[in-house]
DNA sequence: TGTACATCAGTGAACGCGCGTTCACTGATGTAC
DNA sequence: TGTACATCAGTGAACGCGCGTTCACTGATGTAC
């Protein structure tokens, strides 16, 4: 059999993505300071002392979900960005992106707004620069487009900064909406949609 | 001595504030759902036993503290709304008002904001309420300004909407910019205020 | 005003339990020759 | 290809500790007469 990446590394990241995945499960209802290690272990279906070839502490395996969670959200803003058409198309199929994103990855939005602002001093280090890297794209995305010539530096990133706070704040309603039933779920995409038209408007007479 | 409200009400009203003080201390290094019980009653200087004559729980202590908080935030959302003068005057004196708030009470803020998405299910819902009330008061409020008529319900519930939401995000960053010392909060504000005339001009424009 | 009894906020001992961490281990995988 | 040794991911027993909750209690405050 060739190395390809050898049957033991293999293995063990395995079992790292199994406690990944134990630990985004069990944070659904409870926040990343209260969650135990040995919680973690008895769900993945390994021994508690397992954990410690992995991460040196739940505080370790937070800032390891965060860079999992928001790589998933970096492919998301890239088809956001990718987007053309007119101002209400861009909007319709932006919402629509944030939406199935949620749909898709549920657990990974929930423990970004949780732990965004959450108990881990470590781990809202890691969100908030990831979220500030995510900022600094749009930014530079924003500076190619025609009708962002004349902007200042410190305009664009502001707009930047609003952009990608409404999209964490949407997707964050898409999650509490599901539960309630479709017609909550269309009310937040509604919602989110006049409020991008609202920031459109205030982009077009910025200037003025 | 005339029975003022009582010697005893009196007593237990005051052991009921420390707990919650000792909490609101406490929870600037970690979230509600690891807040334990006996950690609050110690800080508190009080037997462990004592909680529960005050509290069915920690997420019952949640709760009151939600009220707390929110109580003082109202405050604050009634001097921003008195508010008169020019577009530009009012950004300067809500983001000042936001400001001292922050300065005033640190502890509520930094309370809200992290457990607005927490892990407590009891105080997400009481914060969410709570917020949605706020919302409900701008949008009347802005149901009397001059330059809303013509607004339908849902935008106007739509912009004010975005003002709260925009007040508890503005908090929460003046909060994390203190530490970091004065410019980083000049530079904060000044965010804020750029993003309050983005809104304005979407609001001026929303019926063109 | 004084006395006798009721209330109840706060106490302190005791409990069983799950926690994080340590340690020496096992046995499959990897490597050198 | 085969053999002998090294590595190291995962194990299982053991530990000391702080947790939430129970219970009977104490003594100051409140109330009835």
């Amino acid at each position: 059999m060739s190395h390809t990446v050898g049957v033991r590394q293999a293995q063990k990241q395995k079992t790292r993505q199994a406690l990944m995945e134990a630990a985004l499960g069990l944070l659904e209802h409870q926040s990343l300071s209260s969650l135990g290690l040995r919680e973690v272990t008895r769900a993945a279906g390994v021994a508690p002392t397992a954990f410690y070839r992995h991460f040196r502490d739940t505080a370790d395996l937070g800032v390891a979900l965060v860079d999992e969670a928001l790589g998933s959200l970096h492919t998301m803003i890239r088809s956001t960005l990718a987007t053309t058409g007119g101002s209400a198309e861009r909007i319709d199929r932006t919402v629509g992106l944030i939406a199935r994103h949620v749909r898709a990855y549920p657990a990974h939005v929930r423990f970004v707004t949780r732990e965004r602002h959450g108990g881990v001093e470590r781990v809202r280090a890691a969100t908030g620069e990831q979220l500030g890297l995510f900022a600094d794209e749009v930014a530079d995305w924003l500076a190619t487009q025609p009708d962002m010539s004349g902007w200042s530096e410190d305009d664009r990133r502001m707009l930047a900064h609003v952009y990608v706070d409404h999209m964490v704040m949407t997707a964050s309603a898409f999650l509490e909406a599901w539960p309630h039933g479709e017609e909550h779920v269309e009310a937040a995409a509604a919602l989110a949609r006049r409020q991008l038209r609202l920031v459109g408007l205030g982009r077009r007479h910025w200037l003025d």
